[in-house]
DNA sequence: CTAACAAGTAACCTTTCGGTTACCAATGAC
DNA sequence: GTCATTGGTAACCGAAAGGTTACTTGTTAG
């Protein structure tokens, strides 16, 4: 590896950007908090964890870089928000791919996901 | 962090260990492989790679420890199966907290893994 | 029994990851 | 204009990731 003089193929696919983005806890919640309250600045996303404002700001990078996070300049604040295009991308690659594990097991996810959203509506009703 | 006396919870959850080992992109192709041929060996997988096998033998435990990978002794070899299990409780998580983003999504992905099943079915007969 | 073969372990090395502190730049409040 | 506030960059550091070679163990073949 270290004595290879042929340039291997290690350039990086959105693929392995998402994966590698979601490998950490931090940035999985991330995305959770972005979700749940949108345009959070950097400093306020960085309040909800124990490390500092600078290792968010990193964390950031690596979400934006992987395309689940956009921001938007604001004044002297940054508005962050989550992007859920890439992991629906994810979703169809590996679906797709492991279709013949997935019989029966489809609906029962529609199922889930519609009896959430009708529990939004009532909670908004 | 480093003066923090209290432990700090940086122990690893099922998540975080599924997320890490399909966060490497020769471990999300030795998933591919053993779904298409089930019981492969360690020699035999780690053919399909350029690094050696023993880096194979590492990347093998990470999945075994994530669950996604499950394997049975066989004489001197060891035969390899893909699990889904594990990804499918990833699923669940995901399209639970993220289920106001999947709207009118669920539906296509049940055609799309239908019309797979069905494609097998006719390539059977 | 002996030789080949599959798998695994140990020790080591380099790069990347994830964090820190210190400093810099731009913007808003007053 | 001054100064606090927000965001970003640079340099550094320890730990973990990902690979290697060398050696060991267990099992089948002849």
């Amino acid at each position: 590896m270290t004595a290879d003089p042929i340039q291997s193929d290690d350039i990086l696919t959105a693929e392995d950007l998402v994966f590698h983005a979601l490998a950490h806890r931090a940035r999985r919640r991330m995305l959770d908090l972005l979700k749940m309250a949108p345009g959070m600045t950097v400093q306020g996303l960085a309040s909800h964890f124990e490390f500092s404002r600078v290792a968010t700001i990193k964390h950031i990078a690596r979400l934006e870089e992987a395309g689940l996070l956009v921001s938007k300049k604001h004044g002297r604040s940054r508005l962050l928000y989550f992007n859920v295009m890439p992991i629906q991308s994810i979703y169809d690659r590996w679906t797709d791919e492991y279709s013949s594990f997935w019989s029966g097991r489809i609906a029962d996810l529609q199922q889930r996901v519609e009896a959430r959203a009708a529990a939004r509506e009532n909670k908004h009703a």
